[in-house]
DNA sequence: ATGTAATACTTAGCTTACGAGGCTTTAACA
DNA sequence: TGTTAAAGCCTCGTAAGCTAAGTATTACAT
């Protein structure tokens, strides 16, 4: 990258950690307005995104694939255990995992809360060129990358 | 622990709001080893940044620059007050207000921190141009705008 | 001048997140 | 086989965030 001025970091708005946290707050806040009303909180919601997609998946790689970690994993998932979302069950094999598993609800849930992230995201993205959006997309996947890989 | 690739995150499952989320902690995680040594936390460093760029502001105004709620802001300035980085003081004219005030010892900090910051912001966009980086504070700002006003 | 509304900060209670360290089960290997 | 290492989940303590409701001060309309 090209480099930056010293007063660009100076403002918050010109920075990326800045506008991800601010983002990540409004995200959260518009999505939980419409899907609150099914009995569903978004730290719910990032749960079950991942589990319709990969239902029947192991607790830690849940966690990895909603991005947090373990010590968080087991409270958001006792949560969607407690609002009978999902069934943790002993692997039979390997007695130290714990599958997880949608509950017929939860699975039904998936064509009424689809269509409420969407609009979130049409939402936010309103007057956004696709190939924009193509490029924040790539852009904040590589800023992760670059961030976390080992070095 | 499983390598995370770059590919993983260009999954289609990836929008903008997860991408937000998982590059906020990556920012503060990332920020929080380097200016950890020098007594700040993350969560200190977001008012640091902003009280030295406008020393002497009241706590809503610090609240708003800063971008969190009154309620969090009290937590937070507190935390900076038993940390000896800011003073509290009610303002004579208005006595609603409280005035928040870096400490000496937080004005010279910023000589210390601000390439750390620079540092993280560098790392995180190695590989990506400047033209695309602006693209992505212009859109991160306009997704921000488009999920928080008023309709 | 006084009652009402607005402003500025605080408190209480909840959620989501982390790291460090602990426990149980499984795998590896001398 | 018996010991050790690794894997997978859990607990504890702490941070940072929110909403809703509360207190104190100031502004304003009548």
């Amino acid at each position: 990258m090209t480099k930056n001025t010293l007063i660009e970091y100076l403002e918050p708005i010109h920075s990326v950690g800045y506008l991800a946290r601010i983002n990540f707050r409004a995200f959260s806040k518009a999505l939980e307005k419409l899907i609150e009303p099914h009995g569903v909180s978004a730290g719910q919601w990032r749960f079950l995104r991942v589990l319709w997609e990969h239902d029947g998946v192991t607790q830690r790689e849940l966690c990895r694939k909603v991005g947090i970690t373990e010590a968080t994993g087991v409270k958001g998932i006792a949560s969607l255990a407690a609002a009978g979302f999902v069934k943790r069950t002993i692997d039979t094999r390997d007695k130290r995992k714990i599958i997880i598993t949608l509950t017929p609800h939860a699975r039904t849930l998936e064509a009424k809360l689809i269509p409420m992230v969407v609009e979130v995201n049409e939402r936010a993205l309103e007057g956004i060129t696709k190939k924009e959006a193509d490029i924040v997309r790539r852009v904040l996947a590589k800023t992760y990358f670059n961030l976390t890989k080992e070095n």
